[in-house]
DNA sequence: AGCTCTGTTATCTG
DNA sequence: ACAGATAACAGAGC
């Protein structure tokens, strides 16, 4: 399930045991999602390490473990990460991390995800470089201009799912955001008047920050009175309109919006 | 049985 | 060269 605030929850199971030492105990090698994990260097130098931090970026998350080594993990479609005091294997367990009493697991069943490990002196310099969240201080009102004129005509749907200009935001938040924004999702982006632009603004940033506060801490719903308690329900109602909600492929993605509220 | 899915990327097409 | 669209990846649930 993951997006910018699943991610955020997920990295929070491993975080919690900061401090605490690990050795890789399992990877699996064969497994899709392991393609970039070298397992020398796992084996070599994954030895007793504290989990020294750990951070998220959009769908992003690196660990650091003792000074130099880094773990990277995307959780792509289907990926969780958990953390256990017995390993009790289950289907799809592809990176298991042996700890004093805890086990850290990542599972992943479609293997759209990935782990990679390297070595770094602090911080990698392109982990720093990524671009601004959507949330955070420097993703201001002239960085949005700036996106919107660079891909002015892109369907504005597809758009928001760009990685490069809005990490971690993917298929449900889009359509939040598009949904409060009243902006139908099939627009150009180009076409949006200045004050689309301006309430476009506001809901990237809302919608960003609100689902971090109740998902990333507890895994809680967004509120009752967003899309998203509605969006995958058949016969779903636009709680504005009360008209129903349509469903159709946008940019390769199903997209739920409601006609009538989103112009 | 066939279609769907909260993601990314290589490969097309114009 | 470029941007946008599409297919492929792989499993589980309906």
């Amino acid at each position: 399930m993951p997006e910018l605030a699943e991610v955020y929850f997920h990295a929070g199971k491993w975080k919690a045991w900061q401090g605490q030492s690990f050795s890789l105990l399992h990877v699996a090698r064969n497994k899709r999602c392991c393609r970039s994990f070298d397992v020398s260097l796992g084996r070599k130098e994954f030895c007793d390490l504290p989990l020294t931090a750990g951070f998220t970026h959009g769908k992003r998350m690196l660990f650091q473990f003792g000074v130099t080594l880094f773990l990277e993990v995307h959780l792509g479609m289907t990926g969780s990460l958990r953390a256990e005091a017995n390993w009790q294997e289950l289907a799809h367990d592809h990176l298991v991390l042996k700890g004093g009493e805890v086990f850290l697991v990542f599972n992943d069943p479609r293997q759209f995800g990935r782990v990679a490990l390297s070595h770094s002196q602090g911080i990698p310099t392109w982990w720093e470089e990524l671009p601004p969240e959507p949330g955070s201080a420097r993703f201001d009102f002239p960085h949005l201009q700036v996106l919107c004129r660079r891909r002015s005509k892109a369907v504005i749907k597809s758009f928001l799912l760009v990685q490069d200009s809005f990490p971690g935001i993917g298929n449900w938040m889009a359509d939040e955001i598009l949904w409060q924004a009243r902006i139908d999702p099939r627009r150009r982006v180009g076409s949006l008047s200045s004050d689309e632009l301006a309430l476009l603004y506001k809901k990237v940033r809302y919608v960003s920050r609100e689902a971090v506060k109740r998902i990333g801490s507890d895994y809680s719903d967004p509120p009752a009175s967003w899309l998203f308690r509605h969006r995958w329900k058949d016969g779903g109602v636009c709680p504005k309109t009360g008209r129903p909600l349509v469903r159709e492929t946008i940019g390769g993605r199903t997209t739920c919006w409601s006609p009538h509220w989103q112009l």
